[in-house]
DNA sequence: GTGATAGTGTACAGATCTGTCTATTTTTGG
DNA sequence: CCAAAAATAGACAGATCTGTACACTATCAC
């Protein structure tokens, strides 16, 4: 049976990248050392520097597993509602059963925003690009619910109160932040469709 | 004329720690290191170190002098104004100017709870301190506003509102944050005076 | 002036960090 | 089975980091 041997398992590869977003996540960037990393995954150094070119590579790559991660994840917990109101509310509640995971240490985007603010280019953009990409997600939550032409700004908005949420919960540790997030967007909605 | 040196100028002590204050806002509390610090600053590492136990204390009170001219330059922007309402504007419009800084790299104490969170309890609780401070600030402004009771609530959603504009102008540059924070808080306001 | 205090410069210890090199072993494709 | 590719362990270079030690100097109060 080469079954076994067939599938590749992981690569190493994806193990890195596993573990280093796990500790990473937990430990901030400048924090968790290479050494830290490749102990963990229990992988020699050179594999993970033939794999990638430097720590920040490692890190953009980290980001990027972390955004398909978040999508994927996100879309799972939205999808099973049908009712637009109550797709849209899943999205704070998920975000409420994140605040409440015990390890949870804020948006990794976020955090790599403020450790590398200004110094490394890359992980800036995809920071961004994350966030314009949850933009778009919410912007499309949004639009069987408000008029035609709405959707967008009301997405900018929505997206600021989950960015809230999440500040508040890191810095408070208050769960509840994703629930009042959600309070205040039914009310901005509410606004909005009553005009 | 001793005038001159009677006046302690700023204290060794003091300039350290508006250096370090500029320099962590600018570049991270884990990525500037104490050698900058002093280089910058124009003063000996031993000096440091008898002001200021470890590099960690010294952040604790980069943060606690932060927290100070945080609260008295927002106060100082608030108090000119009169009308409630324009008060608690005020408060938007000196994040928006805060935003367009050249330097503006985050909040000092979300930074920090995200480079330092489980790891340093001393500052993730000045960060607390911090943001339950502003708050409090915030239903203070909002008591002439709103109906009696509802000022404490209201203060918590207005603290996100600040939190998530503060998040969006670090990830996505954009300013603008600020004024569709403002634009919400205004809805949000209006709708509590509704009822 | 004089003694106490505060600051300086520099070297250093010891740890840790990223990244490289090398020699060896394991895995894999054909 | 065998050659090529991948992974390993571990030493190492070189930089950087926090924090200490020590001898020297300026400043200040009296």
């Amino acid at each position: 049976m080469t079954a076994l041997a067939r599938i590749p398992r992981a690569t190493k590869r994806d193990q890195l990248i596993d573990t280093a977003l796990r500790l990473f996540a937990a430990g901030g960037y400048h924090a968790v050392g290479i050494d830290t990393v490749i102990a963990t995954a229990g992988i020699a150094k050179q594999t993970l520097y033939t794999h990638f070119p430097s720590k920040n590579a490692l890190i953009a790559e980290v980001l990027r597993e972390r955004d398909r991660r978040f999508r994927a994840s996100l879309e799972a917990f939205v999808d099973p509602h049908e009712e637009p109101l109550a797709r849209l509310e899943a999205v704070f509640t998920w975000h409420r059963q994140w605040f409440e995971e015990p390890g949870f240490a804020g948006c990794m985007f976020n955090n790599a925003a403020a450790e590398f603010h200004g110094e490394v280019a890359e992980l800036q953009m995809l920071a961004r690009e994350h966030k314009q990409a949850l933009e778009r997600y919410l912007a499309g939550l949004l639009a069987p619910l408000v008029a035609q032409g709405n959707a967008a700004a009301l997405a900018a908005e929505f997206n600021l109160l989950l960015d809230g949420a999440i500040g508040v919960a890191l810095v408070s540790g208050d769960a509840k932040a994703a629930e009042r997030a959600w309070c205040m967007g039914r009310r901005l909605l509410g606004l909005k469709l009553a005009t």
